[in-house]
DNA sequence: ACCTGAACACCGTTCAAGT
DNA sequence: ACCTGAACACCGTTCAAGT
């Protein structure tokens, strides 16, 4: 899909009626507002107010969509104002995509990309790989610090959005509770002493106490 | 879906001709075999010789047999021999749940769980916690450490999973090769100086030092 | 009690044709 | 160049009926 000429002068065929900014405007409306299982190429067709098959003149498919949007919303992160220390930076920067990604809980299907490669998005990497760097790190270990905090995140925000979808459409009791209602203290003695508790734990949300503990791992205070 | 009594007298209704566990085996040899994304409820009924409708009658659904699933993978692992320095245990204990859910890429897509709550998966948790606790922890801390612990074990999971089957499926030059094609070294410079080393530096499997830097900045030696 | 067949309400995507 | 309609090859699941 190319770019139309800035040109107005006429050009051959039929002039476009969508364009891929439509589709990703419709897309974003439809994943904001009924999630992302709603997101077919069928619904967003029909919010755009065309035929399913227009949109694969501006989208390779589902998944470039779905691609597209995680850029979409990564453009909404203007890069924050960061610390000058190397590892407050790295926490800053961190915890600023954590908190964007963490309020759009659709982008954990986008999520499963092995690096975060939206053009928008790039200043994380890059941020993290030069922290790193200036606390005394090889380029080799700047981006194995940049992989594991992102695991890390990526895992954080994955697993929680999955938890909050099933807490809203689970109405029986959840089989977390039935497991934990059946552990036997002897062979399990640290879990059934938490017993309830664990449930209220794991529902706190502790990603930066975890994100300082992992910086802390990987460039340790000199 | 209620276990038939160890008796063998006649009991109303027609027998079974097949069980839970037939249909688990039948799933599990789809997925090793075709990948997660064959494992329909048509395909499943197919592999144990019968009609899609049987199943529900054994299973509640496509969710629920993905969880019989991981639980059927998480019993392979037999508790290892655990180190005693609790620190160690972790690390050890860790390790075994990722290098067995590794060797199975589709456990990426059974994995959002918000705790890995199969029965035969259950001593993983309760290993981190004791030895969190054994380290000095309190209680809220150990829980703390363990999820923290499982959101990078996760998402490394699920995001290595799915470059994966990026590479396997991708035919073209990957999105990750055109961007970094594409950067503009006064704006990046270090993903730009990074170039085409960023791709093998990736591929790299380094779960085992990231875990080994989380925990020592979740526990800090003593 | 367990299984079946037909049906419902969907999918993503290809292909050939229209403007 | 861009859009459409019809069609293909699927889904998961409900429902009513059979054994």
């Amino acid at each position: 899909v190319r770019v139309p000429a800035p040109s107005s002068r006429a050009r051959p065929g039929r002039p476009p009626r969508i364009s891929r900014a439509d589709i990703v405007d419709a897309a974003r409306r439809i994943v904001d507002r009924e999630g992302v299982q709603n997101l077919t190429m069928r619904r967003v067709a029909a919010e755009v107010g065309g035929a399913p098959m227009a949109l694969y003149h501006h989208v390779r498919g589902r998944e470039q969509l779905l691609t597209l949007l995680l850029d979409d919303v990564a453009r909404e992160l203007v890069a924050p104002d960061l610390p000058a220390e190397p590892r407050e930076r790295i926490v800053a920067a961190a915890t600023a995509v954590h908190a964007l990604f963490a309020h759009h809980p659709w982008v954990a299907e986008a999520l499963t990309a092995d690096d975060l490669l939206s053009p928008a998005a790039l200043w994380f990497p890059e941020t993290v790989v030069d922290a790193a760097i200036a606390y005394g790190a090889t380029p080799e270990d700047a981006v194995h610090a940049y992989r594991t905090i992102w695991y890390y995140t990526a895992g954080e925000i994955i697993i929680r959005a999955a938890a909050a979808r099933r807490r809203a459409d689970d109405t029986a009791p959840t089989l977390r509770d039935q497991v934990f209602a059946e552990l036997d203290p002897r062979q399990l003695p640290r879990l059934a002493a938490l017993g309830p508790r664990w449930a209220e734990l794991t529902a706190r949300d502790t990603y930066a106490r975890g994100l300082r503990a992992l910086v802390e791992g990987l460039l340790p205070e000199r």
